[in-house]
DNA sequence: ACTAACGGGACAGCCCGTTTAT
DNA sequence: ATAAACGGGCTGTCCCGTTAGT
């Protein structure tokens, strides 16, 4: 993500650039907001970061909450789906791209203090503005969808249990998985983060059908 | 909780209280803290709703962060032990006590919007406050131990299953209850929360001995 | 001073002037600081003076602080500077410079209230402040060295006695120069004042080389 | 200074005790004006370092401000005295006891940065306030008047010159004596104050007899 | 398209003084 | 006489957004 349509003008000298100022614009606020929250960002320091000035983040967005919303449409939207959607759609097998994902999210203490953006984004300001709620809500919606779509085919490849009610089991899988993210965010403490992960793949695990079907029930390491 | 000890008031009405004026300014804090979160509660605001004034407040408090640092240690705090810890260390069935506890959270919008204040305040200061994150972990850490404990007791009494790992079984019910409250503060969907809990309270049945030790396996509408 | 070099101004009357508001700011603040001193100035008032708001000041300037350090670095090294390093450098002879420059001292009480700003701003800040501290004892510093050098070159050319020392001589002036505009705030006595002035030139002509090299003595009234 | 009268109940188990109480308030508050000014003592740090509460201070005084008066009017005065006035009166030879007084004026940074109680107070308050005008004003003419009186007895009994002004040779000692802890003040620098306390010595000394009559002309060390 | 200057509301905390109670 | 609780104004400054200028 964030590279978007950018082929002409590679650089003129520093000139004017709008969609690179765009650009940049997004990347330093996704990455403000990342770290302190939306009304934790201020304008000024997303501005420096992107090494532009207010004119020009008022050119591009009609102000901060805009340019939160832009955020999340786009860069927090882009992230989620390389991570979930895309690897979902091209599996064969539900549950092993799942148990991937999972398996790939960071341990360290310092990727976990900031917590998922979009969780933090949507806990932040859900109960505070209708604008990012209805936004987060989307990309909750498309993530437990691309979820649900992959374990419904499962079910039809026999290789998610016939038990499984694919809706529910997204939406489980999503909160668990968002709940280890935020106690992570407070514990910091890999060992206890590997475990809950751990654990997460064994729920998983369960998905897949009964016995001699499928015999895996592997453990990560 | 927020009574504290005190035995013989003085002067019911009208004058001074010191007891009963901390715990307006704790109260009111706490509900602009769920509101708005700590950053987004201004003073005057919590002074108002409290009754109280400037003066007061630091005088009772050295600034605004010790305010919140109290609310953590004491209205949050009796919030979670009196949801969590008390029933579990009195109950005979730790799962059954587990369900019952899960099956108490509210599920109207309005209630679900502000979220679990223990979760609201670890997700948005953990990052950016120490002192917060020390507090919202040792929390946690407590209701952890709480379930751990009803889990370690009841397989022994033998009303939780062989294969259940206390710990991190703990862990994973409360990164799964975590997540349900934040989705849930973000969709605002009843119907989907509901579903979403008859989940968790399968997950729970799951903890019990299979098959014939224990008899009925309840479903939650 | 704070003429500074704005050679072509490009809007005459009501747009917009970086430079005008700067100076604007600083000779308010330095009004500002004169009478009530650098804690005693509230920054909405120095605003008010300027004609300028908030937005403009922390434009310019990162802090209140700043505004004084500015202050001390521009406004008061160039009152100084006009008054005692200029005329010193052009003088022919640097005992009859001294006396007119300390003639020139006003005896009104109006005037004589405020004090010396330099010496206002030391007294003040010095033990509080280091940056205050520096910059004050820095023209302190320049003040001394252009007196010292004067005294050195009289010497070198006669109109300034064999048995002084440039240095220590220097000092004291400024010493006692100060000492008096102390007492003059407090006293607000013209009368008082202008006899203690014509103390400090007696001791001025005291530096002129003995008996019948220099001719006159005179006396100020 | 400031035992006062104290002489009944030496300690009745850290009881009530008016006088203490006082003195404890003046002693503190002293100490707090000396180091930050009288608009930069903050009350409550008096109070703590006094060990008292605000009841006890409001009981003594009527103000912030009427206990700085009686600071003035009786620790500064105290102090003024003791070194001044006393050593003046009860002196042989006017210059001799003013060198001695001189001399005795510490030159360490620490002590020096602070500056002279009383320059400090009239400095700051002068212009704001009538009532610190006054007190110190006061205090300068009683010094002034100590010095006066010494320097005109000096020329009766022939150890002052008879060139000497009393008056005004007062007021510009003073005046160059204030100046110097003033410099003290912001220069910390231990070698220059000594020198320029050497130069004052030498102006002192200007003031005996000439020639034949006085022989001295010694150079303090 | 982009920059710098500027406008102005909001907010936390400081701090003096008063009141209640012993 | 002293302690603790409380009242409340004031101020530095943060920070979002607008506008003049290029």
């Amino acid at each position: 993500m964030l590279q978007a349509a950018r082929a002409a003008r590679p650089k003129a000298s520093a000139g004017r650039d709008p969609a690179r100022t765009r650009e940049a614009l997004l990347a330093a606020a996704f990455g403000q907001i990342h770290r302190a929250g939306f009304r934790g960002s201020d304008v000024e320091t997303i501005l420096h970061e992107a090494g532009v000035t207010k004119g020009a983040l008022y050119h591009h967005f009609d102000s901060k909450e805009a340019l939160g919303y832009a955020v999340v449409d786009e860069v927090v939207a882009a992230i989620m789906r390389s991570k979930w959607v895309k690897p979902l759609a091209r599996a064969e097998d539900a549950v092993d791209a799942l148990v991937a994902i999972v398996a790939s999210t960071p341990v360290t203490p310092k990727e976990l203090s900031y917590g998922c953006p979009l969780n933090n984004l949507s806990q932040e300001m859900s109960p505070l503005d209708e604008g990012f709620r209805q936004r987060t809500a989307k990309l909750f919606d498309e993530w437990r969808g691309a979820i649900e779509t992959a374990l419904r085919q499962g079910k039809q490849r026999g290789t998610v249990g016939e038990h499984v009610e694919p809706r529910d089991a997204a939406i489980f899988l999503i909160a668990a998985y968002e709940g280890y993210l935020s106690l992570g965010k407070c514990f910091r403490d890999a060992c206890a983060i590997r475990a809950a992960r751990n654990t997460l793949v064994g729920y998983l695990d369960s998905l897949r059908p009964p016995a001699g079907d499928q015999p895996s029930r592997r453990r990560l390491r």
